[in-house]
DNA sequence: GTCTATATAGGGATAGAC
DNA sequence: GTCTATCCCTATATAGAC
């Protein structure tokens, strides 16, 4: 059953860093939790932060599912917004990690490198679908325009949940509102769409948004 | 000498916070950089979240200022770069607040209201500036693109400094590069320029960006 | 594999002498 | 106002029995 804790103790403890914060929740916790001894934690983990690394990994296995474009063809507004959905809801799975990103990264080096290659990744991302977009006339923006565009794209994806977070209401975290922030990162692009995109666009945004 | 050491305290804890991270530093290595002993140190505030309270007004203090627009006349690009640099560099003051926001607001209630609040103010006031605008022809913009607008520039500016650490080289904190986050919120604003602002705003962008 | 017991370290915070 | 001494608690992590 060696197999089973393991895979317990990770749902578990996931589960427990998305919901309260990951500096919040001691390895006592996560083994009280599924009422195991915080000794048989530390038999199947080395550490806590062993633990983060496995979760890590994970996130990062899922997140670069999300980012596959569809081959072969430029993708349409609703490709994209698929897309951003799956990447969204990639991230929520693992928001623990946003929660409190800049204190994890600065006591992990090593997750500090994986994270900087996969923004490295993000980035090469949006940005060949960007230069679809305008390759096809879609959109019409210069390459300075395109690189800011993708920085901000980048940094609300990465952002949004806690924005929200901070924001207001919310008295209990986990509910993150992830149609509001695909919303946001598609009214960055609006702009730059021809008429006929930005319409239609708006069109999407109202059935979406409510 | 009351006064004094108090004042000393909020300066040092301050100067700690930003460089290692709110978390990071207890109420003891506040004391020990200091010289004095935590006992002394309790003696002038009650716990390490009075410390934070009182920090957080005057970071309120500061950026309340920072936020007043000049009176009396529509704001061309210039007047809205130096504001932006003046908001910029009040959160770069307070930046601790920052890169654990989610942590320290869930932590406190108190705080978390009023973190909610100032955003409510800074929401107003840069609305109000994109209206203004927006009536005085400077940008064409719809009450939609305005509010989405709006909602963008205050996530980029709220995790600018956090989106900057996390993104790559930086091996020390500290030196974040606040003119790539005026760039990028500017560069939310231009598409909505008419073509001479938007020119202008380029030639801008030359000069501060490096 | 899993438990109990424990080592070790550090945090926040207070009492009471000076 | 300031110090020393200390309490109490919780966190990570290990040793060794079962």
């Amino acid at each position: 059953m060696a197999r089973q804790t393991r895979e317990r103790i990770l749902g578990t403890s996931l589960a427990l860093f998305n919901a309260r914060g990951e500096p919040n929740v001691s390895t006592n916790h996560i083994a009280d939790e599924l009422g195991i001894s915080p000794g048989n934690l530390y038999y199947h983990f080395r550490s806590k932060d062993d633990i983060v690394e496995h979760l890590f990994a994970r996130y990062e296995t899922r997140l670069d599912e999300a980012l596959l474009l569809p081959e072969g063809r430029v993708p349409d507004l609703e490709d994209i917004w698929l897309q951003l959905h799956l990447v969204f809801e990639s991230l929520r799975e693992y928001r623990f990690l946003y929660r409190d990103l800049v204190d994890i990264l600065a006591r992990n080096r090593k997750l500090k490198l994986r994270f900087a290659r996969i923004m490295v990744r993000a980035d090469a991302s949006i940005t060949a679908l960007l230069r679809g977009l305008a390759g096809a006339g879609a959109i019409r923006a210069s390459a300075d325009e395109i690189r800011a565009l993708v920085e901000n794209i980048l940094l609300i994806a990465t952002f949004w949940m806690n924005f929200d977070a901070v924001r207001g209401g919310k008295t209990h975290a986990d509910e993150v509102d992830l149609n509001r922030g695909i919303h946001q990162v598609m009214m960055l692009v609006a702009p730059f769409l021809r008429d006929a995109e930005r319409h239609h666009l708006n069109a999407l945004a109202a059935t979406y948004l409510r």
